[in-house]
RNA sequence: GGGGGAUUAGCUCAGCUGGUUCAGAGCAUCUGCCUUACAAGCAGAGGGUCGUAGGUUCGAACCCUACAUCCCCCA
């Protein structure tokens, strides 16, 4: 044989993926003929490359496509990248930065210049990634969500929801990111947990020498911006301090004491310094109690000049050289260790200012309704459901969406301001300038004299329109591409993006196609390490997926990742994975290799009808059992049905049992069968292992032009006759055989050495039929029945049958009879407590029927095994 | 602080409405094998009082209560 006995997927796996694009397999149009089935990636970023995550989420979107594309059905898998708004632009940033361009000397046109040229030249790469994976995408439907079409469908709908009223501009406090200098949306503010103190301030109070009123704050910094000092009314600490002021410490400033139940008495020292420019709950207490607004923040996170002191420095700095400068002054009491919380940015990780701005927001209450009733009633299925209550919880209590960025690389607002200040909102400015005439009745407006809002929107902005935008939804809203691929089928995603992304597409759903956007949301995983640690470039634990597929073949990577992937379950990523799947790939390649080596015979007779009948009847169970899985979205069970009725069904037990002797040559009808049963597997197995099934489906026949295992119909399930009796009775055979095997591992006998089996059983017909296996699997010479076991052999029973190995010399009788007596003693055991279970009246009276048939069944043959087991032992 | 989920073999997990020979899988472990498809392999074996304590029931990994530990989301 000239086969490698290593399956080497490297040249095999470039080969296939360009066939199959020559062949068109992965391009889908409008079919009437056929089902669509319909998957939109969640774009990665354009800049981005494939991470282990990507790997996960592609491998099990691809599985997905390419079963359904085998059921015959319209397979649309649409890829494409996402702009990534804040990401992009900070890269580009410090792209320009590194060359010794500052973005603030570019006009905004030549910034997008070069963003545009970074993107045209990097951008991408990770769809090209995609292919070594295998995923089967339709590459030429690929969308970017800042190109002409995507950009058009974002500003349509902008227009669109300003005019139902449901975004409007205000002032609002937001969160904001001094690294990114813009604001983010609540979505984007992660909560960290840190080490942080508590400063205890004096504050002097006014007309009262020698008092002070001590407020406990972690933002010493922020005192420049205090407006006031509040109180709790029932607090007798401070009644006297009813219309007195006080003076803010350093700065000197005098401001009013307030009196109101929202402070808590027993935080701190029970006064709080109020805030309203740079924290919520301050800035509602300002509004309550009429008190102004002092911003002392500048928007990169140093103080301005409203701050007075320490201009110019960074917040941070500020907090340390403000704590040494009160300890000077005799004005800080002291300094606490304190647990807290800081807010920061998901994407640059600053800490975030709440801050006072102007922004666009999107309301959210009106078309959250809809989205979480189509979740509750499961129109669309989250997989695993546990994600339904984190949903329900989010749309419940939702907030208005903070939709601007103050950033350049997104989608421009196009809201519109005329020199009075007011502004139009439109499509294009020609438009917005036939609103303002109309608006303002001045007829002599240019466009110069319109001004567009700076700002760019959110990229989720984009992001949440995909599954419709990628069909030219918005822009021809009846074309034949929407009207049949959408809603799609499936989305598999992570659960972090589940309200930035999921709930919102809903949302876009329900809005502009009046459909859910998707039926099933699969929420996959994080991927982690061994340890159970994030992937992560500091811990330098994450792999590089593409020295993965090289090393190990991307069938074996995609199956190493599916093997321990349970639905919303993170993954502890091993290469131990990925090495059970190389390997499998390896049993594979081998079973291909002996079946292929075969030559048939015409003039033998068909001797294999048992192995051939049993093998079927696994076969179609497994299938059965598959789709199950398949429909339940369980990607792992599925793979691990396949995998062990592969692995030991099909190449530990069936080929064992009809392989032929060495060299000699099979009868022509199990060479038919075995045949046909390995192209089955090829074809169950080829959505987790595209390219070694593709490759042996080649190797294994002459192939038609167009006939690829890609495009194979997707096995259905027939239940055989006699099934059950099929399995069961190849069960028992088997368990001889094990029986014998056992025998020779505890008598160190090698596989080989020739032995000869008695057997003492009620069941003589079975063990005559499987005779042939038993003797070929067992190495036994010969079978024969007798009524007692000879002298010196080694027995074993099964169910009421006792089977003896004659073995001269290595008998150890002692041994044989306390091996028997425990297992006597265990039998007895189990038949007492079945017994005592059927005695009792109440378990008779209440068990269901077929329960008490069962355990009288039980009881019956616990009492067979302990009579061939007394049998035995009184033989010896 | 509010809400949700989890706790089953060394590890990762199944176990559907309580009852299939006293709880299963994969991996790992141990023993023996280079047996002519495959040592990336073959054959066999061991390993769990189902987090703890109560309760309901003829019967509990599964239902109820409390406690403990861990994780996630939100504030």
């Amino acid at each position: 044989m000239s086969l490698a006995t290593t399956y080497s997927p490297t040249d095999v796996e470039a080969k296939w993926y360009q066939r199959w694009q020559e062949q068109g397999f992965f391009k889908a149009k409008p079919n009437p003929k056929k089902k669509p089935y319909t998957v939109v990636i969640p774009p990665p970023n354009v800049t981005g490359v494939l991470h282990m995550g990507h790997m996960l989420n592609n491998t099990i979107q691809d599985v997905l496509v390419r079963r359904a594309r085998m059921q015959g059905k319209e397979a649309c898998w649409v890829p494409g990248t996402d702009h990534a708004s804040i990401a992009t632009e900070a890269k580009v940033v410090a792209l320009l930065k590194e060359q010794g361009i500052s973005k603030t000397d570019l006009t905004r046109e030549q910034f997008l210049a070069h963003a545009f040229e970074w993107k045209d030249k990097y951008g991408g790469i990770i769809l090209e990634q995609l292919k070594q994976l295998g995923a089967s995408c339709d590459w030429d439907r690929t969308r970017f969500t800042m190109e002409p079409d995507l950009t058009d469908a974002v500003l349509r709908v902008f227009v669109d929801l300003y005019n139902k009223g449901l975004i409007y501009r205000g002032v609002r406090m937001v969160n904001w990111d001094p690294e990114g200098r813009t604001a983010i949306s609540d979505e984007e503010v992660i909560a960290k947990d840190v080490q942080a103190k508590m400063y205890y301030l004096k504050y002097a109070v006014v007309g009262q020498e020698g008092q002070f009123l001590t407020v406990a704050t972690s933002r010493p910094e922020t005192i420049m911006a205090d407006v006031a000092v509040a109180v709790n009314p029932n607090d007798p600490r401070y009644a006297h301090l009813a219309g007195q002021k006080v003076r803010i410490p350093l700065l000197g400033r005098e401001i009013p004491v307030i009196f109101d139940e929202y402070v808590s008495m027993d935080f701190g020292t029970g006064a709080l310094k109020v805030t309203p420019a740079h924290d919520l709950n301050d800035y509602e207490l300002g509004v309550k109690h009429n008190l102004p607004v002092i911003d002392i923040l500048a928007d990169n996170g140093t103080l301005n000049e409203k701050a007075v002191l320490y201009v110019g420095q960074d917040r941070f700095a500020v907090r340390k050289q403000i704590a040494k400068d009160l300890q000077e002054a005799g004005l800080l009491e002291k300094i606490e260790e304190y647990a807290s919380i800081v807010q920061t940015s998901e994407r640059t990780k600053a800490v975030i200012e709440p801050k006072l701005s102007l922004q666009w927001f999107m309301k959210m209450e009106q078309m959250a309704k809809p989205a979480l009733d189509v979740v509750e009633n499961d129109t669309v299925k989250l997989h695993p459901p546990k994600f339904k209550n984190m949903y329900r919880a989010w749309m419940e209590n939702v907030r208005d969406w903070c939709i601007s960025r103050q950033l350049w690389w997104g989608q421009q607002i196009p809201a519109y301001y005329l020199p009075d200040g007011t502004f139009v909102v439109a499509l294009t400015a020609e438009d917005a300038l036939q609103q303002a005439i109309a608006q303002t009745g001045k007829a002599d407006l240019q466009l110069s004299d319109l001004r567009q809002d700076e700002d760019v929107l959110d990229t989720w902005f984009s992001s949440w329109l995909w599954p419709i935008s990628v069909f030219d939804g918005f822009k021809d809203p009846d074309n034949a591409d929407i009207n049949y691929f959408y809603p799609t089928n499936d989305l598999v995603t992570g659960p972090d993006i589940l309200f930035f992304w999921v709930a919102r597409m809903i949302m876009a759903g329900l809005e502009y196609r009046q459909e859910v956007p998707f039926k099933n949301v699969y929420l996959t995983g994080i991927v982690r390490d061994a340890q159970g640690r994030k992937m992560s470039k500091q811990l330098g634990n994450s792999p590089d997926p593409l020295d993965l597929i090289a090393q190990y073949g991307a069938d074996g990577v995609r199956t190493g990742m599916l093997f321990s992937a349970p639905a919303g379950n993170d993954l502890l990523y091993d290469v131990k994975l990925v090495e059970q799947g190389r390997n499998f790939s390896n049993k594979l390649w081998n079973a291909f290799r002996l079946v292929k080596g075969w030559e048939a015979d015409a003039s033998l007779p068909f001797v294999n009808a048992k192995p051939v009948e049993w093998f079927n009847a696994k076969l179609q169970a497994a299938i059965v059992e598959m789709d199950d899985h398949f429909e339940k979205f369980r990607m792992s069970d599925a793979l691990m049905t396949i995998y062990k009725l592969t692995w030991d069904d099909f190449c530990a037990q069936y080929l064992e049992m009809v392989k032929p002797a060495y060299q000699h040559p099979i009868d022509a009808e199990t060479l038919r069968h075995t045949t046909a049963y390995l192209e089955t597997l090829l074809k169950l197995l080829h959505p987790f292992m595209p390219f070694i099934t593709e490759e042996l489906w080649h190797e294994l026949a002459e192939r038609g032009p167009r006939d690829y295992v890609t495009v194979a119909p997707w096995p259905r399930a027939t239940a055989p006759a006699n099934s059950a009796e099929t399995l069961a009775n190849m069960d028992k055979a088997l368990a001889i055989v094990a029986g014998i095997r056992t025998v020779r591992n505890q008598k160190n006998l090698g596989p080989n050495k020739p032995l000869t089996l008695v057997a003492k059983t009620d069941e003589p017909q079975l063990v005559t039929d499987y005779e042939g296996i038993i003797r070929k699997l067992g190495s036994i010479l010969e079978v024969s029945f007798a009524d007692a076991g000879p002298a010196a052999s080694v027995s074993f029973v099964l169910g009421g049958s006792e089977f003896f190995i004659p073995l001269e010399g290595h008998i150890d009788l002692a041994a044989e009879r306390a091996r028997l007596e425990k297992e006597l003693e265990y039998a007895q055991g189990f038949r007492d407590s079945v017994q005592k279970k059927l005695g009792n009246e109440k378990f008779a009276q209440n068990a269901k029927p077929e329960v008490l048939e069962k355990e009288r069944q039980k009881l019956a043959d616990a009492e067979a095994k302990i009579a061939a087991l007394e049998q035995a032992l009184k033989g010896l």
